[in-house]
Order: structure tokens, then C-alpha cells, then sequence
DNA sequence: GAAAACCCTGAAGCAGGTGTAGAGTCAAGC
DNA sequence: GCTTGACTCTACACCTGCTTCAGGGTTTTC
């Protein structure tokens, strides 16, 4: 199949099986006389796959390994156990924070119920006088955040 | 004082205090004859006003929103409500989304309870297979996801 | 035979910074 | 007076996971 019939049983963008493609995660398709990539089903299912871990909020380096785990079948999964419970680990950790980013912001608005005068409004001067507490964040976190 | 002593009172990267410059949130600086850029206090409680807010993991835009509000003193605040009520509401959103990843990831987990060969291992399988739903997300969201 | 739909490559853009290269400035120590 | 180190400057590339765009060529449909 050519990569627009791919896109559609995938339900993925054209150009991003081209950018998978060019990460390495899909194998490169061979090419018809007109240089048409070519897919076969065993690409659908890769593709698939990344697409179901990607909604898992696994990173393209996390679907990486997952994916040489695939490959080696007859290798020990303990690692791809591993990996999950990290990436649970971290989805668990950015819940935490964002239930406590709640709070402040529930805190925050409480300061100001009514509308009035900007000089006056309890949101602005609490976001002055550091009101929130600066949480430590970890430096290199993954899941995204709330927008 | 200098870039260095901002960056150290507002625990700041000097890089991203130009950076917060060049995108309008913090004014320029006065410079001195060596080109040094030269900050006030109105610059460091600006800046702690900014960083606050982006603890709180509001965008670039939100702040800017927020700092045209404390710029107009006299104006009704009720847009800074609205503004943080939406925020919360992003907020609460991804926390639900999270929630639900972490349920499916954990159900995923309990395929494969101890290590196997990778091609009997439940969690690989268990991705290929779509075991998965694929939850529709939000397009345009901005609280960050778990890595 | 023309228009619509499809495909190609390569590069740039998004957020919110971080990191680098290459250069200038300044105070302290020898 | 000269070197070392800390500090600052500009301008740019890089990060993730795509998306969009420019500028083509090809195939299908009317």
C-alpha cells in the first residue's frame, strides 16, 4: 500500500510515518519506479505499535527500546517490565504534581472572588509575594504538562 | 546589578532571562558603558512574578495576559479570573487524561507479571494487539505529560 | 486534456528554553 | 605588566514530536 492508504488504517499524519521513518522507528518502505514508498501489513503493525505506545505518552527513546525488545523474541522481557514500570512511575510522579499545582492555583483563586480593581485583585499581588511555594521540579521529566 | 546577581536572587538561568527578554516579558535592561546589561528591583520582582507563574505552569501567553493586567492598575480584574479559572480547568484536565493513562498502563503491567521470552510477554503483546484504547486527546493542550 | 488528489524532498516553525562558539571586560594574584 | 579566572556579550544550533511550507512530480478522475 502507498503511504496515504498507511496514514488511513493507522490514522496517522503522512508526515509523521515520514519522520518515523526518518527516526529509525519504521523501517524505510521500498520505493515504486515513481519513488512511491511501498508498505506491506508487517509495517501497519509496527506502525501500530508505536502509535498505541505514543498514546501512552511513552517517549519515541522509550518506543525505541520496546521496539528492540520486539525484535530480539527470544530474548527475557524483564527489561520491557522494567521500562513500563518506569514510565508508570513517572506518569504516577507528574499526577502528584499536578494535584498539588491544583491546590495552589485553588488557593490562588480564592484570594480574589470578586472582580475589582487590578491593584487590588488577591491573584496579582499573591503571584507578587511568592504566596505559591516554588515547588523543586525534577530537571528531566517527560509527560507533559496541562495545555 | 548585573545578569549574574538577577539570575542568583531569582534562582534563574541567565540564559533564559535573555530569553524572557527577547520574547517582551521582562523590559531590557539600561546598559553600562561595557554593554553590561543593568537591572532594577522592579526588574528581579518582575522576573520572580514571571517564574512564579510558570511554577504554576502557565504559558508565555498567560503571563503575558497576567502582566498587561498588573500593568493597567486600575482596570477590573475579572479577565484575571477567568484566566486562572481556565488554567485550573487545563489543569484538572490533564490530571483526568493522566489518570487514565496510568489505569491502562497498570492493566498493561499485569500482563506480564514475571519475566518470559519477549515474543510470550504479554505487555509486547498486549501492544500490538490494541489491547490498548486509543483515547482521543485534546488537540491543543499545554500541561506537559510525565517524562 | 485539465483539474483534483496524491506523492516526493528539504527546510523551517512551534514551546520554552538549554547549550555552544567566539569574543570582550574586569579584578586579583604573581 | 601579565596571566588567570570569573563574568558578560551576541548569535546561533539544539532538544521533543511533530506540523507546515515551498516547490516540485505523478496519478486518478471527470
Amino acid at each position: 500500500m502507498r503511504i496515504g492508504a498507511l496514514a488511513k488504517v493507522t490514522r496517522t499524519a503522512i508526515e509523521t510515518i515520514r519522520f518515523y521513518e526518518r527516526e529509525g522507528l519504521l523501517p524505510a518502505a521500498a520505493r515504486a519506479d515513481n519513488n512511491y514508498r511501498l508498505y506491506t501489513d508487517a509495517h501497519a503493525e509496527r506502525l501500530a505499535f508505536i502509535r498505541h505506545c505514543r498514546n501512552l505518552d511513552m517517549t519515541l527513546d522509550e518506543i525505541r527500546s520496546l521496539l528492540r525488545f520486539k525484535d530480539a523474541p527470544s530474548e527475557d522481557c524483564g527489561e520491557v517490565n522494567a521500562l513500563l514500570d518506569e514510565h508508570i512511575g513517572h506518569v504516577a510522579q507528574r499526577i502528584r504534581e499536578l494535584r498539588t499545582l491544583k491546590d495552589q492555583l485553588e488557593l490562588l483563586r480564592a484570594r480574589c472572588r470578586t472582580p475589582q480593581a487590578t491593584n487590588e485583585c488577591g491573584i496579582l499581588t499573591g503571584l507578587d509575594n511568592a504566596a505559591v511555594t516554588d515547588a523543586k521540579r525534577a530537571p528531566h521529566r517527560h509527560i507533559r504538562g496541562a495545555h
